[in-house]
DNA sequence: ATGAGTTTTCAATAAATTTTGAAAGTTCGA
DNA sequence: TCGAACTTTCAAAATTTATTGAAAACTCAT
């Protein structure tokens, strides 16, 4: 398979990966495509090689900012910005981890610990099925918190190190 | 919080964070009613309490029995089916991870492979960035594979204990 | 201060996804 | 075999989400 058509395949392959994770296909192809990229690209580029408008480009661009996946550079004599994205996969994993956990787990456990509160006897199996769900979802979800938490702490070499000997 | 304000929240909460991952708002919903609901449901007791019609529900409970989260239940006697969700949240989330790798992970791996034989002098930083990442990728990806395999076959018991162990 | 180069915004449009509901299909007791 | 009860299908409609592109805003060297 030659460079460019094994670029496309993985371009477009990892934008439908994407929209299975609820991230929109086109800012999971500009993703895509700067990883693969060795140098930094302008707005310009990216246009070009995805065949996307401007402002469906920076907007998306704009997104992999906020989750800190992919950086702005600035060369010196330059007008314009270049972007460039994390290479190392084990700080973009932890980086997506990290935000998805902030942004959903979080607010997720917060909301269940109103829903235990809800009021009515305990031996109405009614008031019972929703505390022991809503009581088993928090507990599990604590539980990924921490995990998640040390995960997002840990180096590369430890976690895999671990995992390995946990899970053989 | 009455239990009836208490359920709609959690059923609503739930159908959110169902499109964050790339699940449809009404299947998740019905899945947060029928975890909810101690007895069996039909799919005329869904369309009322969800408001929704007789088709999507259709539609959607079908899609909950195929990802193996929902049974069909007959009861003697009855003519109708009745539809009840898992309510063990341990299982539940077992069953999703076990889904969710053989329909996306394990594809993934199988392109990898693939996209990692592709021709061309490794001393081309345009064929060595490709190679790195698709490489890297796989990697973690390898790694995760294994992880979730053994994740699967755990009991919640020895897989939070080692949790607990391994990261606090 | 000007204006060429560049980035950002956003209303309009397009595309994708979800939902509906009526019709077709199935099942089963009598 | 009939028909009532129930389930499934699917084309059309509604809704949601993504994309465009032109205009506005910004930036910076002169």
């Amino acid at each position: 398979m030659k460079l460019t058509e094994a670029k496309q395949q993985f371009i477009s392959s990892w934008g439908a990966f994407g929209t299975h994770w609820g991230i929109n296909r086109t800012m999971a192809q500009i993703h895509a495509l700067l990883l693969i990229t060795p140098d930094p690209l302008t707005q310009d580029d990216i246009m070009d090689q995805l065949n996307i408008s401007r402002g469906n480009t920076n907007m998306n661009i704009r997104e992999l900012i906020n989750w800190g996946l992919v950086e702005r550079i600035l060369l010196t004599g330059e007008r314009k910005e270049y972007f460039s994205a994390e290479k190392d996969i084990w700080k973009v994993i932890r980086q997506i981890v990290k935000e998805r956990k902030k942004r959903e787990l979080e607010p997720m456990l917060k909301l269940l610990d109103q829903l235990e509160e809800v009021e009515g006897d305990k031996r109405d199996r009614n008031v019972k099925a929703f505390v022991d769900i809503v009581g088993g979802i928090k507990k599990l979800g604590r539980q990924a918190d921490k995990t998640l938490d040390a995960m997002i702490r840990a180096e590369e070499s430890w976690f895999i190190g671990n995992m390995i000997k946990l899970f053989k």
